[in-house]
DNA sequence: GAGTAAATGCTGAAAGTGAGCATAACAGGC
DNA sequence: GCCTGTTATGCTCACTTTCAGCATTTACTC
């Protein structure tokens, strides 16, 4: 059997308090590649991004592994290796703008930013409407429709992203479903191949990983306001975070951040200081849990 | 390139209070074999499983894809795809028990099961003296090596099993290090190619995701008491749990676990209520976040 | 100087965790 | 039948973490 084996990367950036992919074409695909020879896997990951997007990714972790069957011929068979990339590429800047899309014109339904306290919008109601005619009297459907959309006051649940596509695909309601029907218009148009399947794999990913892991200093300055750091996260989040809070659970852990002893003054009101990651984050990233929260 | 793919597994199971890998031969080697045409990847690690250990795989789980450069010429290249697969075989039962090991032999600093409270023994000291030797005084080395195994008043994290692993092999002191010195007898002896990192690999993620999922469900029979259960759950974790906390965190979260009102009598004294999982775990799992606790 | 916007400080309820004591229910020996 | 050992099971208490809101401070703009 013949075999070949790709590399997929899923590049993440946050810019103006929206996260960006790293995607272009159309439909839009993620950078994708052949494995190259005597490479190592990361290294691969690195060194096309680059070439891409023309900045390097500093945070890089694998996803997941793909052997698809269906597409290509039996005799030779793609294993796609994907892997997860943060950069803080300035998308406005020097890079192509056409090669980033915006993340959630991509998976719609993951921003709740804009949504009050217990509120809801167009986009959740059809959502739900649509998902209650699917699961019709299935209890066992409906249970996990409210669990991953949090109907009937379940909590929504960030980090359920890839659980949340698989739902809507099996129910026919993103483009490339293979019953999708007219609903389907959730998502602005398909992306190519699986690639949805597999950014959605990242924004679990990630959102699961902010919990209990510095990752975001990956996408921040290296001097930042708080506010500027809570945004990060709530847009990668997708949600927004008690501000007090938010701030007190990064001060306690002492081991994080630190003031520069500067202040900014584009805050509009008072101005905010400016911190920065502390040297210990950024060699002991591997290992240390540190925690910011999303809220539940 | 010439490139070619196989699958390596890693299978668990738990018996008589001690878990037990798929592991056989001289050097001990994981079940691994080249991917099959037209099959899919989780297939054929079901498939292969089956046919080593004659036992089904309940949970199987995509641990990580390794694409060594070293190991084989350079215009022919193996990607490893590995997996976690639990199971309930018996062991001792009908299949080939020359095929499965002491998981703990193989990774014997993981069990602490035996220690009490601040206690130590002769393993923990001597590889605390050889890390220590090892730290000099790098400041950086010495923090990783107390957050890794707990000196200094840390706490034991076992989920960070295959950090640990890696850690014990820059040092050089198991069987496999490239700088392996005479106290690399950590280890019985060396497993062949890198498969005792795969099996950290496993063991960290198992370990990780039994804070959050209901997995131990898979190890355990039909029915069973609580105290079974905590066995089992110590087993894999590597250390004890307090009892009566288990028994709470358990009993609180009444989705996971519903008594058959039968009586188990072979206590040695009162007898256990005998329990089972309820139905919705079985469903759900792939889902709902169950937390089973593990001590900090 | 008034109004405004944001940063910052603080507090109290609620939930979750860790550790221990006390009691209940059996088996087996006497 | 009673005593003893052993395990299951129930309960309490202190402590920490989390959630959520109120109040105050600080500087900018007009």
């Amino acid at each position: 059997m013949r075999l070949q084996a790709e590399l997929v990367a899923v590049v993440l950036t946050v810019n103006a308090g929206r996260p960006w992919v790293l995607a272009g074409g159309e439909p839009p695909a993620l950078p994708a590649g052949p494995l190259a020879a005597g490479e190592s896997l990361q290294a691969g990951v690195r060194e096309f991004a680059r070439e891409r997007s023309g900045f390097d990714l500093g945070y890089v972790e694998q996803l997941y592994t793909f052997a698809d069957l269906g597409r290509s011929a039996d005799d030779c068979r793609t294993v796609s290796i994907s892997y997860l990339g943060l950069t803080r590429a300035p998308i406005d800047g020097s890079a192509r703008p056409a090669d980033w899309s915006a993340l959630y014109d991509l998976l719609p339904w993951e921003d709740r930013r804009h949504l009050t306290a217990s509120g809801t919008d167009r986009l959740s109601e059809e959502i739900e409407l649509a998902l209650r005619r699917w699961s019709g009297d299935l209890d066992e459907r409906r249970d996990r429709c409210a669990f991953l959309f949090g109907y009937d006051d379940r909590p929504w649940r960030a980090e359920f992203a890839l659980q949340r596509y698989e739902l809507l695909w099996e129910a026919g309601l993103v483009a490339e479903s293979p019953t999708a029907g007219r609903i389907s218009a959730l998502t602005a148009g398909p992306m190519a191949h699986d690639h949805r399947r597999i950014l959605a794999t990242g924004l679990s990913r990630i959102r699961a990983k902010l919990q209990y892991r510095p990752v975001v200093f990956e996408l921040m300055p290296e001097s930042f306001t708080l506010l500027a750091l809570q945004e990060t996260v709530e847009a990668i989040a997708g949600q927004h975070i008690h501000k007090q809070n938010f701030r007190r659970s990064v001060e306690v852990q002492h081991e994080l951040v630190e003031p520069t002893g500067e202040l900014s003054h584009d805050t509009g009101g008072r101005p905010a200081r400016l911190y920065r990651f502390r040297g210990s984050v950024r060699e002991e990233r591997a290992q240390v849990g540190t925690k910011l929260p999303l809220p539940r």
